[in-house]
DNA sequence: GCACAGGTAGATT
DNA sequence: AATCTACCTGTG
């Protein structure tokens, strides 16, 4: 027991890796950043202390924090720096030209799209693996940010491979460091004990879900090149995956700014901030998308965080 | 106790 | 085609 005390205390000196700059890209504030890995795209990052954030994708664990010009650091536990180093561009989609892209938004022609893009400075789509992006969105048939992030956590702890060998468990005490199981796993497993990991009516759908694609092993990365109409109607084949779903999954999981994902937050906001009162969710999308152009998805989540902000901390009605 | 959550699918008009 | 409901379950 003192020889793993000793090894595991040498581990902890070395355990995480020196906090290195992310490519350049705008600076953000704390609640940008927040919203980007806690707003609703990915449901696997936990903000540990002091702006530190913690998140798994993937075979990835990575410590993401703003140095004091608003510079995303990264850290990684020692083993997988080289693996988080060659994943991390991508996942934060460092190469895209960010202001190119919120430049060519119809902002000209869209005061509120104006307001949400100042508000929310930097605010950007990640690029995340398109399975995993597939069963977080699975899960979060009304559900709360918080209630997603609970269920995902218990199929990787139950379900999931750790990231980490066994000699670290002293340095890594924590269960959090399972990635979540994939789709062939996920096949392997009895629906009540998805069941069991909180998921409710959606563990039917998980569970057909992954039976139908264990059996077309090829089935999710031939759906991911689509074009985006394409991979939309191959998505709304599974079961569990409506026109909501099938976006989200295409916009957070796939890089396909097209999509336009309306849940209720969107319907709020076009409601209230474009008067578009009482129409239904496939009318929105499609004004959406007319409005907003190729880059909707983008316009979409700058009016989702806007729209929740305004909920959050309500002020005076004004027009 | 009960309405409500970042929906979907199947039944019923 | 459009509208109504059941589906799980933690939270307020």
């Amino acid at each position: 027991m003192g020889k793993t005390g000793e090894v595991s205390r040498v581990e902890a000196s070395a355990a995480w890796s020196d906090w290195q700059p992310l490519a350049a890209h705008p600076a953000l504030s704390a609640e940008v950043l927040a919203e980007i890995l806690d707003g609703g795209q990915a449901f696997r990052w936990h903000h540990e202390t002091d702006g530190v954030w913690l998140g798994i994708w993937s075979d990835c664990i990575a410590r993401l924090r703003l140095d004091s010009a608003g510079h995303v650091e990264w850290c990684a536990p020692a083993p997988l720096v080289g693996r988080v180093a060659a994943a991390l561009p991508t996942y934060f989609n460092t190469d895209a030209d960010h202001a190119a892209l919120v430049g060519s938004l119809p902002w000209r022609s869209d005061a509120h799209l104006v307001r949400c893009l100042d508000e929310f400075p930097g605010l950007r789509i990640l690029q995340q693996p398109f399975g995993e992006t597939l069963l977080g969105f699975l899960c979060s048939a009304t559900k709360q940010i918080a209630q997603i992030k609970q269920m995902l956590a218990f199929l990787a702890a139950r379900h999931g491979a750790p990231l980490l060998p066994e000699t670290s468990f002293l340095t890594f005490p924590s269960s959090r460091f399972h990635r979540l199981p994939t789709w062939l796993e996920l096949a392997a497993i009895p629906e009540s004990d998805l069941r069991a990991c909180q998921l409710g009516f959606r563990a039917l759908y998980i569970h057909q879900t992954a039976q139908f694609l264990a059996a077309q092993p090829r089935w999710l990365e031939e759906t991911k090149p689509l074009p985006y109409l394409a991979a939309k109607a191959r998505l709304l084949e599974l079961p569990g995956v409506g026109d909501k779903i099938a976006d989200c999954v295409l916009l957070f999981g796939a890089g396909k700014l097209e999509a336009f994902p309306v849940d209720t937050w969107i319907l709020q906001a076009l409601a209230n901030r474009y008067g578009l009162t009482g129409w239904k969710p496939a009318q929105l999308a499609q004004f959406g998308r007319a409005h907003f152009g190729p880059l909707a998805g983008l316009a979409q989540q700058y009016l989702f965080a806007c729209e929740r902000r305004a909920a959050k901390a309500p002020l005076s009605r004004n027009s």
